[in-house]
DNA sequence: ATCATTTTTTAGGCTAGTCTAAAAAAATAC
DNA sequence: GTATTTTTTTAGACTAGCCTAAAAAATGAT
């Protein structure tokens, strides 16, 4: 059995791991937990002990394939309720996170399977991040950032990286939405903003929101 | 903030006192929550201290009206998740209880209230029971066992006072769900057993199930 | 290669929630 | 009304998960 912590850790360590196979230092980990280095110690060698990950002193940790498997489930479990809040309750992008934080834990095989069926087998969720499949398979889509187009390149917006509410919040003031098309008509070195053409309209955009928008290109 | 342990014992406490303002003693706690007595006087000591409950050493704990407010919004969500599986997840009456006790504890006004409304704000969760609206109002149902109806009367089956998957599979083997109309034909001293007639079949209930099964005489 | 800095681990302590065993209070029996 | 039994509480210990402070290892600079 794996307690509530315990997910939160490997889910974390998923995250940073970004797919291959990288060991994760202490200090990162103990960052994206929000907690202490010391902590982070502790739990890692209760995980290690499990088998979910592997540890090697002073040189981090990666996921193990328990570990692996464990963490892909929790993703597909938050991101699916996510699709629920947004497709069902009327919750917009920007609300969904913390309670999908609870709901990613509850444990039950047949609800996971009976809500994918019911949601009609989603692919993604409301930020553009693909929902694993229950053998946990999932592609990550072919995508750039923002800020990595060049002057007169034109994308589809398909994702963001930051998924705060203040982030959400902003995107939705200014009409950014998956599934808009952007071209780049100006990029400036001085401070790193574009001049974008959105739906016709011309809208500036900073480097920390360029940053965080991913986009397929045509 | 209630945590997910105080949670469950204000619910057992909840459930034992049955509306009534009676004090439930320290034994009886410790049979529902499955646990030692010895645990159950730590934490109605915390619960008390948070104004949860009133406790008196030796003389048992009540609910007071925080703590029967905090009881009644778990169970409303427990009742609301209930009807959630049963209705759009294809779970059977047998199946909820146990992911209806995770999913009870989920902290969010807002899910509570939209989860409600997408259901259309039932009133009964599948076993009969009566499900609190957002202000913590509920009517318990004018009902009875069926061990307590006389000879010759008749009743429609409106809830059980067992939910476990054990009985709720016997009585869906036999047929017997709520909205059935039953009358009493016959009634054995010796074994408290009954003949009912059912559907214009005649079936022998033991009186294991008929003071598990509740009526509303008609 | 040595010294200083940064990172990581260890050591020891804290809380919530549980347990067992023993003590204290209440209930029951005679 | 005293003695026995039952119930409840207390005392002390355990685990998971966190903390701070100190020690140890790794890294980086000269």
């Amino acid at each position: 059995m794996i307690s509530l912590s315990e997910e939160n850790y490997l889910k974390a360590i998923f995250h940073l791991q970004r797919g291959d196979g990288k060991y994760i230092s202490t200090n990162a980990l103990a960052e994206e937990m929000q907690t202490k280095a010391s902590s982070v110690t502790d739990m890692v060698k209760r995980l290690s002990e499990k088998d979910l990950v592997n540890y090697k002193k002073y040189q981090g940790v990666k996921l193990s394939a328990n570990g692996k498997k464990a963490a892909v489930e929790v993703v597909r479990k938050h991101r699916l309720w996510e699709v629920f809040l947004v497709e069902n309750l009327d919750f917009s992008w920007d609300e969904v996170h913390e309670v999908a934080e609870q709901l990613e834990h509850i444990k039950s095989e047949k609800l996971t399977q009976e809500l994918d069926k019911f949601l009609g087998y989603p692919k993604k969720d409301p930020h553009g991040d693909p929902i694993p499949d229950a053998e946990g398979n999932f592609t990550v889509a072919n995508r750039v950032l923002l800020s990595e187009l060049s002057k007169e390149e034109t994308g589809i917006c398909v994702g963001v990286k930051d998924s705060s509410a203040e982030f959400l919040q902003y995107l939705d003031k200014y009409k950014i939405s998956l599934g808009r098309e952007m071209k780049v008509l100006e990029k400036e070195d001085f401070d790193q903003s574009m001049l974008i053409e959105m739906e016709g309209n011309k809208i500036m955009i900073s480097k920390k929101i360029s940053t965080n928008l991913y986009l397929k290109t045509l």
